[in-house]
DNA sequence: TTGACGGATGTAACCGGTTACAATAACGAT
DNA sequence: ATCGTTATTGTAACCGGTTACATCCGTCAA
């Protein structure tokens, strides 16, 4: 009774393809064949192992396949925050695509901290992903060499690249504020104010925000807004946003915001000092987001096409893991929603 | 010139032990050591052992650490939908905790779809994760049974279990139900009507309802609810479901509603068919979101520990992980926010 | 009958780390 | 000086799949 050691072997509850291989009566490449390639293998055989492992409870170690086959089947998204009923949106269309093509969804949120963005990438790629996916287009220059090192295929999404240098799957923000600009000036309005986002720290927002000044100065009748404040993504910024700009410019009679998050804001704001919507004042929003169209006024807003960019993102990285080419630019079209939020401008 | 094959070899960018080992003149096991036990590996040797991986940029194969180590640093969470600030809120703070722990986060959301979330369970699992984050407490048999075979660790959230028998990191739901309807009683309505969610497919939902019912026949002065319609959670259901109280038991002075954007539906709704809140109708709702603080007026709710939610389960499940005790019941505690949209009830 | 050829299957090396165990060095006590 | 201990480091097996290559077998043409 003096065996010793060496008993304590495989208490692993899951069985491997040698057992499988051994139950079936056959070698452990049939086995993996019978998995990966099945046409390579004789109909009874591979039944037969089929049947075995389906019995044994057989499922194959992912490390070892990983390890073997270079692959590890996950996406990375590196996201600014899923607290914004858009990009939650975004990542759940991303995800269940992906789930779709057998690849999981690896999460990470940086809040839109650039060293946090750093980390999350690096812990992404650290942990094996075969593709990434970015927002917007300014990342730090060491976010694109670690890509670049491990030679991992990426998108960057809601956003266009005009230089073509990297694949992106996004839609013109520049040109959904001219849409929304548009809109108000067609209204009447001419005095009209900016809610924009954190230009110098987001260029979708400071493209929005060009689209939107662009529109102003396109006019011929206005040489730019009367105001404009720069706010964070949250309903006190639009409310705080929104006190400000009456403040500064009392004149105003529309005010359009970067996101559906702000012009909520605004609305709310409107509402708490007496202003009437849109009878006093038009606010308007981007995204269309849900919040946009449950409001009450429902808000007129700019669809970006979140779903179709996770779908789309999703069938790209897929793709491209597998060897594909990146995509250049997936111009996704998004499109002015007019809600109750604009009307024409008060009388005066 | 006829070698032929074979030199085709490692065309990988990275570099593995071996290589380090090499470069620094040691053996892979001290390498190895260096990165995981570095107190074990005299100093010298280890600096320069770290220094020449630093020089190589030299980063381990994730696929063959775990395929020794039999730990993938992934812990995994199937929810229902991160499209409700609240979910996305409690992703968040779990995403950020997993990372300072090292952790990795794969998501997966199954829209309150039984099957999907089996499908996602399944995939989570053969993704490998150390660890498995679930949401409330009724799952399918094939969940439990599965999480049983791999023996991997898991926490139930946004859920208490009286029983005991799995791992919890939660609150009681009944009793913030408790605690809204019983602010709404002292402040004088007896007419009270509820927005519930699914309850029969959401046991968070049937908790709250249950408690908000159990408040009510403990007052003494009424029998339950004066109306009670279910709802899936949407400002879209939140809407209907007010029309519909109001139409079925228009004597009603107040309804509580099982969460916040349930109870924003039925504030815009309120405002769209011209009554007042709290003046004429109180609304309330739950999870204590940003949307019920930004509303105006701000919603009455109940603040569910959402952020010590995601911290709490992913030190549990990073501890877990590692070989420690499944936690029993984390009960973190809710807390009633009183704001704009109770008051008491009209004189009559 | 023989050999070429193609399809099916098996053998074993390999992926890139970790770690049990062995080997060696260093040190102290007797 | 000798032996026991402890601290360091090295050797090589191992984790569990995949797959290049070898082998075996059957078919068919010559």
């Amino acid at each position: 009774m003096d065996r010793g050691r060496q008993q304590v072997r495989k208490p692993r509850g899951a069985s491997g393809v040698r057992e499988i291989a051994r139950h079936a009566g056959v070698s452990t490449a049939t086995v993996s064949r019978a998995f990966n390639e099945p046409e390579k293998v004789r109909p009874a055989l591979r039944d037969r192992v089929l049947q075995v492992a389906e019995q044994l409870d057989y499922s194959p170690n992912t490390a070892a396949r990983e390890l073997t086959s270079a692959r590890s089947f996950r996406i990375g998204a590196a996201i600014p925050t899923i607290d914004n009923a858009i990009f939650a949106k975004f990542v759940e269309a991303l995800g269940g695509t992906l789930a779709e093509q057998r690849y999981s969804l690896m999460l990470a949120t940086y809040e839109f901290d650039r060293e946090r963005e750093i980390a999350a990438v690096r812990n992404l790629l650290a942990a094996g992903v075969d593709g990434l996916v970015l927002t917007g287009m300014d990342h730090d220059a060491t976010v694109f060499q670690m890509l670049s090192a491990r030679r991992v295929p990426y998108v960057l999404t809601s956003i266009l690249d005009e230089g073509g240098l990297h694949p992106c799957v996004g839609y013109d923000n520049a040109e959904g504020g001219r849409l929304v600009v548009e809109h108000l000036l067609a209204l009447g309005h001419r005095q009209i104010g900016i809610i924009a986002g954190q230009i110098d720290r987001n260029d979708r927002a400071a493209l929005r925000h060009r689209g939107m000044c662009r529109a102003l100065a396109d006019c011929g009748e206005t040489t730019g807004p009367v105001a404009v404040v720069e706010r964070d993504f949250s309903m006190e910024a639009g409310r705080s946003g929104l006190r400000e700009i009456l403040r500064s410019a009392p004149q105003v009679t529309a005010v359009a915001c970067a996101n559906d998050v702000l012009a909520s804001g605004a609305l709310f704001e409107a509402a708490a000092s007496g202003f009437s919507v849109p009878g006093d004042l038009s606010i308007t929003g981007f995204d269309g987001s849900d919040l946009a169209g449950a409001f009450h006024p429902s808000i007129t807003t700019v669809s970006a096409p979140t779903e179709e960019m996770g779908r789309e993102a999703a069938l790209h990285l897929a793709a491209m893991a597998k060897g594909g080419e990146p995509p250049r630019n997936v111009d996704l079209p998004c499109r002015l929603i007019i809600g109750g939020s604009s009307g024409p401008p008060p009388v005066a």
